[in-house]
DNA sequence: ACAACGTGGTTATCACACGAGCAACGGAAT
DNA sequence: ATTCCGTTGCTCGTGTGATAACCACGTTGT
């Protein structure tokens, strides 16, 4: 019951391409170095996000990473849904695949109402918001 | 990001327990029977909690389990920590063992938000209410 | 053209921890 | 002695976190 690393490292990566000037290309060692990420990591966890047609890549001299979207488009359960797939907090809320207790288990409808909530919290913050909020903390700091 | 079997058991079995007369002592094997689980693995999962105070055991000819509450007064949250520990969606959310980015890092928050969205919801819920639903929905049924 | 170089892309692999489950033995109550 | 539960240790599979080798592509200099 814990996001993976992966998923961490995802939001910090997206949050900081979101911080760099718009549509500048940034190197994968530069993001390594700032987030504290390996780059044979970072590289296994940048392709699913340039699968989710979140962020773009360049190959090539002068090549990197910039976001494929405007950062308020981008949502932290984007980010999740590209990592980690399909959130779900039980088995038994996956579609289609509903156990024969669906029916009356009175507990089912607690986990869909646990996850709608989990949900919409995550929808609700879009990464330029959080950019926004990131900024107003490290001024608040000093 | 999915809760355990164990505690998915867990549930039912406090459920179960709660759909029977007061007082009266289960033995194991009619708890496995009823709610699909082997007695090894019941064993385990009984462990943490008795220890958190839910159930009570009974050794001996004529012993077994039953609740050591009443069912208003478990909630699904007890039952989640009992078997999985505290509740957390992020390592940086464990008390005391903050992260540096920690004073600045705005996802920080969001975290926080959808854990304390989920622990509101699994809070909200106790055995007794539960039990009543579920009765309400075999009814419906029919 | 084309070769060299500098990027990201793909794939395989690894150690490790954890989840899920099993079984044997020990201990208490009757 | 019997019938229960309690404790412990084990297996087995899967997923996480991480690394590395090699491939494919773009750019640039000649």
């Amino acid at each position: 019951m814990v996001i993976t690393r992966a998923t961490e490292y995802a939001i910090r990566t997206v949050v900081f391409l979101a911080q760099q000037p718009k549509d500048e290309i940034v190197l994968k060692k530069d993001i390594c170095r700032t987030q504290d990420v390996t780059p044979a990591f970072l590289t296994k966890i940048l392709q699913p996000l340039i699968k989710a047609g979140i962020v773009n890549s360049q190959r090539g001299v002068g090549g990197g990473f910039l976001l494929a979207k405007d950062p308020d488009e981008i949502t932290l359960l984007d980010i999740f849904q590209a990592e980690e797939g399909q959130l779900k907090l039980n088995y038994c809320l996956i579609d289609g695949d509903a156990c024969h207790r669906d029916s009356y288990c009175s507990v089912h409808e607690v986990w869909h109402e646990a996850q709608n909530k989990m949900i919409q919290v995550l929808t609700k913050y879009n990464i330029a918001e959080l950019v926004r909020r990131e900024k107003e903390n490290l001024k608040n700091r000093n």
